[in-house]
DNA sequence: CCTGTGATAGTTTTT
DNA sequence: CTATCACAGG
């Protein structure tokens, strides 16, 4: 055996404990393990060793993941290993989409109709919202959400405590009773009914799992009590479970996870055989060290091992900013610094920015955006929130399920029909009151069968009747045509609804601004439409094996699985076949990046208020949080926190304190200095080749600063220092703002020195970056690129002008705006990967992220011009505004060049028509460089009046954490082993298979 | 009485 | 970015 594991491949990927992981014979196995440790990698190859070793049939194998990343990653790894036909076979996915399959095939059998539809957040909001109207409950509609799924998310083994103190406001119920008749008369699930209604199917008819030969889920801890269940009734025919997860990496505790579940699990299978990986192959040792300082703080947790497998490497930075704008600054100050410094080793692909919240991201952007530097933001904003995406697939939503009321409710006035909402609102409540549809009575009354008591106009009439009802019952009966063989394609369909509804001329009267891009999106969904249709007929996905005797329903409509995976996937699939991978700095929620690692990462904002966020229950789940963050990170790590907060410039900030305690003894105060030790030290951790020395310094530009020495190390408070400053009356305004005022050199003296190196350096670099990157520019650039740096150097000048108005004298000449073209070389070297300077060359979408960056410019010049009643200039966007709210995971959509034309039907259906690489449109006008000035000026101290929004910090947060005590990690009843339950790897015990 | 518009304030994390 | 309010116009 031992020999023969040595020989399989499989096997020499993994260290000894992962090896004893992957290949156990013990039924139910238990991974815990800390961040880095493999253990995806570790439940991948189990996988693969059960098919290759055990001898089990893919299709016998369910994997359990959280979220629908995780799931594709693993799909992808096994596919990589397996093959395709394995990969396809094995049922893998979220709970929820495996949930969904199972459903939609065995639901017949608890009497649910195979055509359920998915309710998405929106919908469930809408209909409790209703609900609590209607009946003037006292109750916020929001936290009977939360109530409502809490309630479901526990699942039945947690029920028996319900002798709590606090008598439960009978509403809720009521609410709850009131709302899950909605969605059964609408036969629609929420998210979490596809757990309890798959629950309820596999208890009552256990044989559509009857072939089940093993369980495997991911990151377990994130579970929740009806997963739970779901995991147990999945496994019932041979209870073979392995589980991996790491319990200080817990992060949705709001989202009803239970830790407990771990417990429960050792309980329940008192024969689960324990691994620990310890051994932690993402980080350098400091970067753990620091991370572990702060979990640690955490008594309640259990300790647990990290070992460090790299060197100690630099160690990570907390950087006191004076402003979340020269965080900001900072930031990209020092992305360019590293990429600079270590030659072509690091690109931009290899670092990321984690945010707690995504509302965050604002001034990362701009300061990104000012820098030219491109971006994707991952979390925030889903592809098909979209306004003109949403409309369409809400009238997607009524073809599928024509009872679906919200899903009509929203359409019902777009395009306008003249039906407002005073209206809209007595239609449904009188469907309700009637128990039907809304659009039975919509089509009851228009075909003159039953008055509706709802006044509707003659013109309201006509127009439903011609546009609504006709569209929806035409598109129907075509829906119905759409089977694997027909011509009839759910892209026609599409293409079909957006003529009848001439969504292209709606979009242009509703949207003049930026319809064109809103326009782009719509050929985006249809080009996604017509992947998940080829996907769909060339893998046969998602289908569940036949097992003897069990009949399975089979009519799965492509429409209406195209619906679901909307609702489940909510986040358009990253689809980089064939488009040039782009090498673009990520940002990303925390939470959207477990599971994830980049070389270098930053954790901007890390203040009491923001993390802990200020309105969190759980503070463990909080430092818990930030732990996740910074053990993203594989060689450097930068924490920073500004001394105020973006809330309106005037609220104070404190540090957060899960940092606070040992923030000067464990951090550096400033970015390492990247010597030629702590550079090998990186490239050892990457695997990476460093370059040599003089390859690095050949292409340093002449004045760049090699150390972090641009933004003062301990800015100082000017409110603070300054005593005066308080007795002459306390300003809102940015402290910058402030300056700018306060020309006289009085007491000032003080912050003048502050500020003085601080601006000069700073405006110094911009200008140092854009002529070097000038001088080995080839000599061709494309039209956005032009743009980009037009707005650039505007950007640039208006900085340069700022910082002479302070009397600080700059000793480069002024650089004309056509001179620009350094943001240009940048964005052509990004289509020739080697291309000398390649550290600054990926740089795929400047397009989007400059251009959401000039739209927040140009609207706030527009503002501020308005509110000086300054003359307007003309207002001509260069690019669409819509690009500012384009937060699409794959950055390739932004750069869609506008070349695609209806008329162009031909290309307009091939599969790649929407990632050519093609340059963006040349801007409609240029930048006018008072605009940018105001821009500036904006960006970097926002004349926002100040709000106290962050009153609530970590003492009243704490206040409040009693209320929902973290489902914990108190001993449960009995069993010692249950208090510890992870052993070192050396207390092996014997494992008996059963 | 109803609809459309403008202004304003508040925005955790995700299946 | 969106829920809510006040107001003008049909």
């Amino acid at each position: 055996m031992t020999a023969a594991q040595a020989e399989n491949p499989i096997l020499k990927s993994l260290n000894a404990a992962q090896r004893r992981a992957v290949t156990s014979n013990a039924s139910t196995v238990a991974i815990l393990a800390g961040p880095g440790s493999g253990k995806t990698h570790t439940l991948t190859s189990r996988v693969v060793w059960l098919v290759q070793q055990t001898g089990y049939q893919p299709s016998d194998i369910v994997v359990a993941t959280f979220t629908v990343k995780a799931a594709r990653e693993m799909k992808e790894r096994i596919g990589k290993v397996l093959g395709p036909d394995c990969e396809r076979k094995i049922v893998l996915g979220t709970f929820h989409s495996i949930a969904r399959r199972y459903l939609s095939a065995y639901g017949k059998h608890i009497g649910l109709d195979s055509k359920f539809g998915i309710a998405d957040d929106g919908d469930s909001r809408a209909v409790i919202q209703r609900i609590c109207k209607r009946h003037d409950f006292n109750i916020d509609p929001g936290y009977a959400r939360s109530w409502i799924s809490k309630k479901k998310a526990k699942g039945h083994a947690t029920e028996p405590a319900p002798n709590k103190k606090q008598p439960e406001n009978p509403s809720l119920n009521e609410c709850y009773r009131e709302y899950q008749e909605h969605l059964e008369r609408s036969n629609l699930l929420d998210y979490d009914d596809l757990l309890v209604r798959c629950v309820e199917l596999l208890r009552e008819y256990p044989a559509c799992v009857s072939n089940i030969q093993a369980v495997l889920i991911d990151e377990y801890q994130d579970t929740n009590g009806i997963q739970y269940e779901l995991m147990k009734l999945f496994a019932q025919a041979r209870q073979r479970i392995t589980i991996v997860g790491d319990p200080d990496q817990s992060i949705y505790g709001w989202r009803s996870a239970e830790i407990r579940n771990l417990y429960r699990l050792l309980r329940d299978y008192p024969d689960t055989d324990e691994i620990s990986l310890e051994e932690n192959y993402r980080s350098s040792q400091s970067i753990l060290d620091v991370s572990l300082t702060v979990i640690q703080q955490d008594k309640k947790r259990y300790q647990k091992v990290l070992l460090p497998v790299h060197t100690k490497g630099a160690r990570p930075v907390l950087r006191k900013l004076k402003s979340s704008a020269a965080e900001g600054d900072w930031i990209v100050s020092e992305i360019k610094r590293a990429v600079m410094m270590f030659g072509d080793m690091l690109t931009y692909e290899d670092v990321a920015i984690l945010l707690r919240s995504a509302s965050l991201s604002r001034h990362i952007e701009a300061a990104l955006g000012k820098a030219g530097l491109a971006y994707r933001m991952i979390g925030g904003h889903k592809f098909y929130e979209r306004k003109e995406i949403k409309i369409l697939l809400d009238y997607l939503r009524a073809i599928y399920q024509p009872d679906n009321n919200d899903a009509i409710a929203r359409i019902i006035n777009v395009p306008r029909r003249g039906i407002g909402d005073t209206t809209i609102k007595r239609l449904i409540e009188e469907a309700e009151q009637l128990k039907i549809s809304l659009w039975s009575l919509l089509r009851k009354h228009c075909q003159g069968s039953r008055k509706a008591m709802t006044k509707i106009l003659p013109k309201m009439e006509q127009k439903l009747n011609t546009e609504l009802l006709r569209i929806i019952s035409n598109l129907q009966t075509q829906a119905q045509q759409i089977t694997e063989d027909s011509q009839h394609t759910l892209v026609d369909l599409i293409e079909k609804l957006l003529s009848q509804l001439d969504f292209k001329q709606y979009l242009e009267s509703e949207y003049p601004e930026d319809h064109e891009q809103r326009w782009q999106n719509v050929q985006e969904f249809l080009s996604l439409a017509n992947d998940f249709v080829r996907d769909a007929a060339n893998l046969e996905d998602e289908m569940l094996p036949e097992i003897e005797d069990v009949d399975q329903v089979k009519d799965d409509s492509i429409l209406g699985r195209f619906l679901a995976n909307v609702a489940l996937a909510s986040d358009a699939q990253k689809n980089d076949d064939g488009a040039e991978k782009k090498a673009v700095i990520t940002i990303s929620t925390i939470h959207a990046a477990k599971g994830l690692e980049w070389p270098i990462v930053f954790v901007p904002s890390v203040y009491a208020g923001s993390i802990p966020h200020s309105r969190a229950e759980d503070l463990d789940e909080e430092r818990r949080l930030l732990y996740v963050a910074m053990t993203r990170a594989q060689a450097l790590l930068y924490l920073s926190c500004p001394l105020y907060g973006s809330q309106g410039m005037g609220t104070k900030v404190e540090l957060s304190p899960f940092v606070l305690p040992f923030a000067s003894s464990a951090f550096a105060k400033q970015g390492a200095s990247f010597n030629r030790p702590i550079l090998e030290g990186v490239a050892k951790i990457l695997g990476r080749d460093l370059p040599s020395e003089k390859a690095i310094f050949a292409k340093l530009p002449s004045m760049f600063s090699p150390e972090d020495n641009l933004f003062p190390i301990d800015p100082i408070d000017t409110r603070d220092a300054e005593g005066l400053e308080d007795s002459e009356g306390y300003r809102p305004k940015g402290p910058k703002r402030q300056r700018l005022n306060n020309q006289g050199y009085g007491n000032d003296d003080e912050e003048a020195a502050e500020e003085r190196p601080w601006k000069k350096e700073y405006s110094t670099t911009m200008e140092q970056a854009s002529n070097f990157t000038m001088a080995s520019l080839p000599g061709f650039m494309s039209a956005g690129a032009h743009q980009n740096a037009l707005s650039a150097a505007a950007a640039a000048e208006a900085e340069k002008a700022a910082a002479a108005k302070k009397t600080v004298k700059m000793g480069t000449t002024r650089r004309k705006a056509d001179q620009s073209s350094l943001l240009g070389f940048v964005t052509t070297a990004s289509k020739k990967p080697a291309a000398p300077g390649g550290g600054f060359g990926g740089f795929g979408g400047p397009d989007a992220s400059m251009a959401r960056y000039q739209l927040a410019a140009s609207r706030s010049a527009a503002r501020m011009a308005a509110e000086k009643k300054a003359p307007e200039l003309p207002q001509l966007p260069a690019v669409d505004p819509s690009l500012a709210k384009h937060k699409l995971a794959s950055g390739n959509a932004l750069n869609r060049p506008s070349v695609i034309k209806m008329e162009d039907d031909e290309g307009s259906k091939k599969r790649y028509h929407c990632f050519s690489s093609s340059p963006p449109r040349p801007a409609e006008a240029e930048a006018v460089k008072e605009e940018e000035q105001a821009t500036t000026q904006e960006v970097s101290a926002p004349d926002r009046p100040a709000t106290s929004f962050h009153r609530t910090t970590f003492v009243s947060a704490a206040s409040r954490g009693g209320v929902r005590r973290p489902v914990g990690l108190g001993p449960p009843p009995g069993l010692d082993r249950l208090r510890k339950p992870f052993k070192p790897l050396t207390i092996t015990r014997p494992t008996k298979p059963q």
